[in-house]
DNA sequence: TGAATGACTCGAT
DNA sequence: GATCGAGCCATTC
């Protein structure tokens, strides 16, 4: 609801996301400190449609790299397409090569 | 106040 | 090895 509420930590690290790389919301959960809570994430993305700066939710998928919320995004391509734009392949809805593009901000932010 | 929901994850069978 | 179920947390009705 707020800038301080859990969702607005879970754009943050969204948004810290580099062009062509994909995150999952365990990930950003376990960023977080709530490793639990990856349901909580997939609930800040469908909240971060109305939120600015734009969330790219569409590098957000789940721990199998399987877009899990692109039927959420409206246009069932739309997740897809994005992810295209940025150099990503997907296939059957589902991020190739995703160890590679797969990226954990625990790890490459090295923080907390 | 209590119960239900959810774009997930892990463990057990 | 694959499939099924339960858990967990924050928000919403």
């Amino acid at each position: 609801m707020n800038d301080n509420s859990f969702y607005e930590k879970v754009y943050d690290v969204v948004r810290l996301v580099p062009h062509g790389r994909v995150t999952s919301y365990g990930a950003i959960a376990k960023y977080l400190g709530a490793a639990r809570s990856s349901r909580l994430v997939g609930w800040a993305m469908n909240v971060s449609h109305g939120v600015l700066p734009s969330v790219p939710a569409h590098r957000v998928v789940n721990r199998l790299g399987m877009l899990s919320g692109k039927a959420h995004f409206g246009d069932c391509d739309a997740m897809e397409e994005k992810l295209k734009a940025e150099g990503i392949v997907v296939v059957n809805d589902q991020v190739q090569h995703f160890d590679q593009v797969f990226w954990d901000p625990e790890k490459e932010l090295q923080i907390i």
